[in-house]
RNA sequence: GGCGGCAUAGCCAAGUGGUAAGGCAAGGGUCUGCAAAACCCUCAUCCCCCGGUUCGAAUCCGGGUGCCGCCUCCA
């Protein structure tokens, strides 16, 4: 368990890092917007998720009890209009995405969270919200659709903190013409003919956007909770209108804290389905391995733009390449070993203690990534050029390392497979990607070794030449000689 | 125009008052038949610019420049 209120959070409401002070000791409730189901995920927003994932899990690392919910927008403008587009029902359409989403969540090793809430699955507590929200003065119907009337709640913008006559003039929405005030927005939209509808007190309609996040937070986290994410992209107007929603309906605080992640740019600019330059997830996934992406994504603090370009992601996965190779040849150095009892070399837990430090502040990944080059450089020099002498206390401070790697892999969703198949794994994506044949690299291989066995040198020196041609690098140890596919 | 954010070495990137983590690249070394991998060493007297506060600032304040985002759907 974490020390009471060691654990900094930044917080958009007051622009400033707040210790984490949970409503009911020892639990957390944590709500993330959750994606509009209507096509493919791209990075940008697996980005997001991936900040979101690793807050949880560090949350329940540091002992707290968490629920997590993230939602499905499962109905919603977008959807509708991408149904009519490729001519399948919208509900259809919407579940087919939920399940893309899901495939796609599991590929980036993100946690499924307690509570996975759809819109449609939650109309009978958003109608109840937009009826509390009516009665209570700060909503009104007009044409079967209903709008909270934003000059009627005097909290409006306090998290955005903008000015209403500014926005106001340079308010350029025009829809809903059944609005007192520009700024007003639908809670709910009557249905027109074909979309999906529900019965209201105001005839048929379908929630208006933001509407659903209320109600599906309060339903499953309380009126009141401790922590809220998403995207910059939607303090204004979908988080704002959240808590419009919800404090005027429940008339409590929504949520304490709000965490908003930065933008994953690609060519300078956010990366953004509006603009089209979007590198789909499962596409890049193709491309680079799913924990390489999540350290990448780790690299730079979550609030921080990140640019995506092909080299970083090259990086990333050469780094991952390292911690992997030295993880095989620690297991492979002490699995099934018994080093007795005793004393070991330097302080294991220091480790632990320092990316507590680091995650405890604002959840510096990007801090803690240094630290956890650290460990690794530290398991290879006790392994190849070690500073003592006393081999059982290699084995046992290696061993305690390793230890160390686990918990902190647990955090950061990271070193969660075997080495030895993950480094195999990425190096058939390459061979395949390169289309390398791997039959002629291993007869090269053979022919070499035949080589080296005679101290042809001369001979093995060409094919080692010839192979580098191909792409292949071959690496000569004390077990035999293994490869890999050149970066 | 309003609001918010960012600006750290060739590149990526931590660091919000006490004298610049880490990674990539580069150079040197150990190891190796030679390599690769791994490890070691070197690599920002300085953190966009100009003022100010302070014993002391990359870190706080004021001004400027540049970039980005939101204000319309958007993680």
């Amino acid at each position: 368990m974490a020390t009471p209120g060691s654990i900094r959070v930044y917080n958009t409401m007051t622009n400033q890092k707040e210790v984490l002070q949970p409503l009911r000791p020892g639990k957390l409730g944590i709500y993330v917007c959750g994606p509009t189901v209507y096509s493919y995920v791209h990075i940008g927003n697996a980005r997001s998720f991936t900040s979101f994932d690793t807050v949880v899990r560090y949350l329940r690392y540091r002992g707290f009890e968490v629920t997590y919910v993230r939602n499905y927008t499962d109905v919603d403008d977008k959807i509708i209009n991408a149904a009519k587009e490729q001519g399948e029902p919208a509900q259809e359409l919407a579940a087919r995405f939920v399940r893309e989403f899901e495939a796609d969540a599991r590929a980036m090793h993100l946690l499924v969270p307690d509570h996975s809430p759809k819109v449609t699955e939650t109309i009978p507590e958003i109608l109840a919200l937009v009826q509390k929200l009516v009665a209570n003065g700060v909503a009104y119907e007009a044409q079967g659709d209903v709008y909270f009337e934003v000059g009627k709640w005097p909290g409006y913008a306090k998290l955005s903190k903008r000015n209403l006559e500014d926005m106001q003039a340079s308010e350029r929405a025009t829809t809903g013409e059944q609005k007192r005030a520009p700024l007003d927005f639908a809670l709910w939209k009557a249905a027109k003919p074909g979309e999906p509808s529900w019965d209201s007190p105001w005839g048929k309609g379908r929630p208006g956007w933001h509407i659903e996040c209320s109600a599906m937070a309060s339903k499953f986290l309380g009126e009141t909770f401790d922590l809220h994410g998403g995207g910059l992209d939607l303090i204004f107007p979908h988080h704002e209108n959240e808590i419009a929603q919800s404090e005027a309906g429940f008339k409590k605080t929504f949520c304490n804290v709000w965490m908003h992640g930065g933008f994953l740019d690609l060519d300078g600019a956010k990366m953004s389905k509006s603009l089209g330059n979007v590198v789909r997830l499962r596409d890049a996934l193709t491309q680079i391995d799913a924990e390489a992406l999540r350290y990448f994504f780790l690299s730079t603090h979550y609030r921080s733009p990140l640019a995506f370009t092909d080299k970083s992601l090259a990086d990333a996965e050469s780094r991952m390449e390292y911690f992997y190779e030295t993880l095989r040849k620690v297991d492979a150095r002490t699995s099934n070993q018994d080093f007795g009892a005793g004393p070991l070399h330097g302080d294991p837990s220091k480790w632990v203690t320092d990316f507590e430090a680091c995650v405890d502040d604002d959840f510096n990944f990007a801090g803690a990534l240094g630290i956890l080059s650290g460990l690794f450089a530290t398991m290879n020099e006790l392994m190849d050029k070690p500073p003592v002498k006393d081999k059982p206390m290699i084995g046992r401070t290696l061993k305690a390392l390793r230890a160390v790697v686990g918990k902190i892999s647990l955090v950061l969703g990271l070193f969660e497979d075997e080495p030895g198949a993950w480094l195999l794994r990425r190096r058939d994506r390459q061979v395949k990607a390169r289309g390398i044949d791997q039959a002629k690299v291993e007869a090269l291989l053979n022919d070499r070794r035949a080589a080296r066995e005679k101290k042809d040198f001369a001979a093995s020196d060409q094919i080692r030449d010839a192979l580098k041609a191909m792409g292949i690098e071959s690496m000569d140890t004390p077990q035999g000689t293994t490869w890999k596919v050149l970066g």
